[in-house]
DNA sequence: TCGTATACTTTGGTATTCTATGTATATAGA
DNA sequence: TCTATATACATAGAATACCAAAGTATACGA
């Protein structure tokens, strides 16, 4: 299982990430995210929730109640234009970080 | 400038990682940082000490005071064979994250 | 009717973070 | 001589973030 500060560090771009693609709710986010990292990180409902809510008080992304006709509503989460600056910018900061690493990864070790 | 939780996320790997390279102390691993990062991720030291105390205490890396002539002396601090398993298992988690975002940025946006 | 899957919410204790502050020394430059 | 800057390490405690747990609600299959 990842570890707790890596699956936090990534919250934010995963969601931002998977609404880009198209509009979605929390129950399904979590199951997709289950299903792209192949089990390996898993959030639980108590752990997203206040993500998304957090997400929306910064205006990424805005949420709207959708009736169902045989099921209990959904709340529909899209994400806004701040929203998909905030991912380019938060992308190049992952992208940039993940270079670094891969730098020192490259390094022999001296012995 | 990174924001704090992913430079969070990413320092156990990073110090770590600069370690296996060889040893080094405190001081000298900010700078190395920085140099590596461009000057993106910066971490003062009241940040960066108690997280070497704390990788210590767990037995991923070892300290030694070293005398200088001409200046205070340096702790410096080893990689231990736990910590270079543990450097293993946590690159493996930051690469699968890292596939997983890559997923995500690959999807195209159904509109 | 019981269990499971769906679906969203919130509280509050715990853990983590990191700012601010302190200690100490050497050297360059004004 | 005084000051600023670089080197070098340490820690208290305020602030923040995290997330497990518990709660609400509905549908459906066994």
């Amino acid at each position: 299982m990842i570890p707790k500060n890596l699956t936090a560090a990534s919250t934010k771009l995963i969601i931002l990430g998977i609404l880009r693609q198209g509009n979605s709710y929390g129950y399904l986010i979590i199951k997709k995210i289950k299903e792209l990292s192949g089990g390996k990180m898993k959030y639980s409902d108590g752990m997203l929730y206040p993500v998304l809510h957090n997400l929306e008080k910064e205006g990424l992304i805005q949420s709207e109640w959708v009736m169902q006709d045989d099921a209990r509503p959904r709340k529909y989460y899209a994400i806004t234009e701040n929203g998909k600056k905030e991912l380019v910018a938060e992308r190049e900061h992952w992208v940039h970080v993940n270079s670094v690493l891969e730098a020192i990864w490259q390094l022999k070790p001296t012995k």
